[in-house]
DNA sequence: TTGACATATGCGCATAACGGATATAAGTAA
DNA sequence: TTACTTATATCCGTTATGCGCATATGTCAA
């Protein structure tokens, strides 16, 4: 590179600069159904649209820094399991600016998502098909802004991708579950039936499964065990 | 409000913006090792140290359109395999301004790797460790840039967990191999010797390579045959 | 108290995947 | 021709997996 090459680079405002935005995608088990939370938009562009809580990254402000701060701020809590997703930044994407974001996939569990529906903040969305598509719980389709469906089809690709061989699944659910929640939740990340004892020796074997001895309440019907993930090693 | 009306009153220039760049992770096998093409920097900072092509992003620019323009531009082609990997935005990763990087990972084979080496703008280093350092073919390690060992860390790592499901081993070899230097590519990429038998069922298990009837020549022993990737379906 | 019912839990078997050793085939080089 | 190197094929024991079925354990109603 040249020095005239270098000092262009070096000086910070020759060139026009995107915008830089972090973008969440909230995901969880809500009616036994994986769902998004989703924020409607009632401002231009794209009025009546749902879209992902997001923001801009601060000047001085990590992109982690920023997810974590959204995740505070639009779902109100900072336990979630978080990793980066992937980035998008399609040069008409938003028809505003040109603006790249980072969207980061958030998982929570049945009580953090209620917790942050009954803010009022976002709404939950059962998310099903490919391309995903989102529907409200009363069954209307709910209409997408912005290219958020390519964002929300990814994030189930890599939930999809990662729930056999990691502890990614339990981050959906509560300390202790049977084995039968945890079923549920690979079958509606996978989007297929498993069989039962098939799961339920695979799970077992692998060893990071530890029983409770306690066994689970209010069930109309024989109450199965309760177990919790053993993440000390 | 109507979605011209919002765009006629909206201030893009409200955030302090940081820079946007593109960084290329150029991977290939050199020296029956794996190995990255790095650019050695003569201009401060970090004058000596080693670092991965990159670039700014253009306003006008999607990312994919700007690590295609990168590929061309630094490594002279563009017919490899390339796929985003991640973005990293440590606020002081570049002393010189906040600047986030959206690295993207390329796959090159043999020949690609010789041809940017001999235009004399990258120069191959064989990787290794955990997180990886770079080692010239003579054998001294090259201090490495900013971020890159980390990027580099994470692209070896991406490359060892999709490997074995996927078809992207075969972006570093040429359309025809044998099975020995699939396996050696496996090898390289997993840092582990694999046994022969067991390798070479999985690979023709699985029913996606098609034996050309062809050997190889110039082997100062039995030849194997050579073959290639049915990437019909 | 008893029996119907639903779900959990355990067992067995056939099949496929896999690691690993060994035998055989097919080239080169003396 | 013979030694040597590597490719290729076969065999075996272990382990993972799909799947059906038996049994256990709770609720609930008669």
């Amino acid at each position: 590179m040249t020095d005239e090459a270098f000092l262009r680079d070096y000086d910070p405002s020759a060139f026009a600069r995107p915008s830089v935005t972090v973008d969440l995608v909230l995901l969880g088990m809500h009616d036994g159904q994986l769902a998004a939370l989703l924020m409607r938009r009632d401002q231009p562009p794209q009025a009546g649209c749902w879209a992902l809580p997001g923001g801009f990254v601060g000047i001085d402000e990590s992109l982690d820094a920023a997810a974590l701060r959204l995740l505070r701020d639009k779902a109100g809590m900072d336990d979630a399991h978080l990793e980066q997703l992937y980035s998008f930044g399609a040069v008409d994407r938003d028809p505003r600016m040109r603006v790249i974001t980072i969207a980061y996939l958030a998982l929570l569990r049945a009580d953090q998502m209620a917790a942050a529906i009954r803010s009022g903040r976002v709404t939950a969305a059962a998310l099903a098909g490919d391309p995903v598509s989102a529907r409200s719980p009363d069954g209307a389709s709910l209409p997408l802004a912005f290219d958020h469906a390519q964002i929300l089809t990814r994030a189930r690709d890599r939930l999809r991708g990662k729930i056999d061989y990691s502890d990614i699944a339990f981050a959906l659910l509560p300390a202790r579950f049977t084995l039968r929640a945890l079923q549920d939740v690979h079958e509606a990340v996978l989007g297929v039936p498993l069989n039962k004892p098939g799961f339920r020796r695979r799970m077992l074997d692998r060893g990071r499964l530890i029983a409770t001895g306690t066994r689970e309440a209010d069930a109309s019907h024989r109450p199965a065990e309760l177990f919790r993930l053993n993440d000390g090693d």
